[in-house]
DNA sequence: TAAAAAAATTCAGGTTATTTTCAGGTTGGT
DNA sequence: ACCAACCTGAAAATAACCTGAATTTTTTTA
């Protein structure tokens, strides 16, 4: 469980992080709306807290681009009290859950946990791409007529390609998302299980081909 | 007429699952507010009485969970104080009514009645799928002209995966709602319980396979 | 109330899908 | 042409799952 804390005031951001690691989970932190743009769109977080007023880029606008470019990842405000209007702001552009400074840490905490469980359940059926479709509730990558069957790590390193079917996905990603950080993978695995990928999309008789980018990472494309 | 009592207090809680009891509802009862909301998006409940003072999750938050979540089930809340303001919160965060304690047991009935017949007496009596059927009220599981009983928990476990045929359902899952999260059940029970009910599909000459997905749970489908 | 039946749990050993490892081959950029 | 990065087949290791059978608990029946 990877969380992505987005805040310029240092001495917050580094309060939040505390807190949040309190709960066991890993937290990245980073200080402008750039960077947390940036970060946001990796696609390797599972929650996201994000204050509003931000150098470079505020969270609103950080949070209506993510959506805009089909990134679902939770996101919490962070939002100062006189600016309660906001609040309407902030869930209109896309944003789960708001908080208004100052908070308790338990309420950050139990936002956070809620967020993370519903991350779960999420009711998006399928995904597709060219002739290939992957049911996210039966694990199986569909074209045509055939189907096979993906197991848990084939199936995440497709779905990561496939939410992302315009980029280039960082093979770093694959490994931090599939593998966790705990994890001593190393590339070869990712690329083991690209082989399998591959194995099974030609199996499928499907035009899609996984391309690489060398000391990058994979995306997707048609073939021919 | 199924029935949601989410209440800490174990006592009163008893005592509430009694009253309702006595007008022929199933009632579930859970303790804490995270259970509490697990259950409650299982989305098998026609009504949910919810405690707004829970450890872990409060039920203004169940609520806004719910309903941001798309679940539409009748919730009534139940508060110690007879605060304005919690009233307030309370119908604001998608509550359908309020109750505070203490209340006449005939209140609370009163009012379980009203939001369940404003939400139609629909008793669904058994489910289908492929060529099985599942008889709620018998707890017979029928293919063609054979039939066989089910105990309470090969029941309930079919249940789960008839109602959500076509989706994985997780093994925790089955283990939260079928044992419940203070048992100490593990894995290996559910495993032998989907063994039991697969050697009955077999009896049945059933084509409905029990399909397993490594590492995360179980669903229905169609043999060949 | 005791005996019988049914349901639920436990356990151990077998089976299989998944995951890792590794070695040798291939490829592409400089 | 060289080197690092990547590919991939095969084997080994691991972890998850399956299931028969014995045991315990609960419920039903006589």
């Amino acid at each position: 469980m990877r969380i992505l804390v987005v805040e310029d005031e240092i001495r917050l951001a580094e309060a939040i992080a505390q807190i949040i690691k309190e709960d066991k989970y890993t937290v990245d932190v980073v200080h402008d709306g750039e960077d947390g743009y940036d970060y946001a769109m990796s696609d390797i977080y599972d929650v996201i807290v994000l204050d509003v007023m931000l150098p470079k880029l505020n969270g609103f606008e950080i949070v209506r681009q993510m959506r805009r470019n089909k990134r679902q990842t939770p996101v919490i405000l962070l939002t100062a009290k006189d600016e309660i209007n906001d609040k309407v702001t902030g869930l209109d552009c896309g944003a789960d859950d708001y908080l208004t400074k100052p908070f308790a840490p338990e309420e950050l905490l139990a936002r956070i946990r809620a967020l993370a469980r519903r991350q779960g359940e999420v009711v998006m059926d399928e995904l597709d791409f060219a002739d290939i479709t992957l049911n996210l509730s039966t694990y199986m990558l569909e074209c045509g007529y055939k189907s096979v069957h993906l197991g848990l790590k084939e199936f995440e390193i497709m779905r990561m390609l496939l939410t992302n079917s315009n980029n280039v996905v960082p093979k770093e990603n694959l490994l931090l998302k599939v593998w966790g950080s705990e994890s001593e993978a190393e590339d070869n695995n990712v690329e083991v299980y690209i082989s399998f990928l591959r194995k099974k999309l030609s199996y499928l008789g499907s035009s899609v081909n996984i391309a690489v980018v060398r000391k990058v990472g994979y995306y997707l494309d048609v073939k021919k």
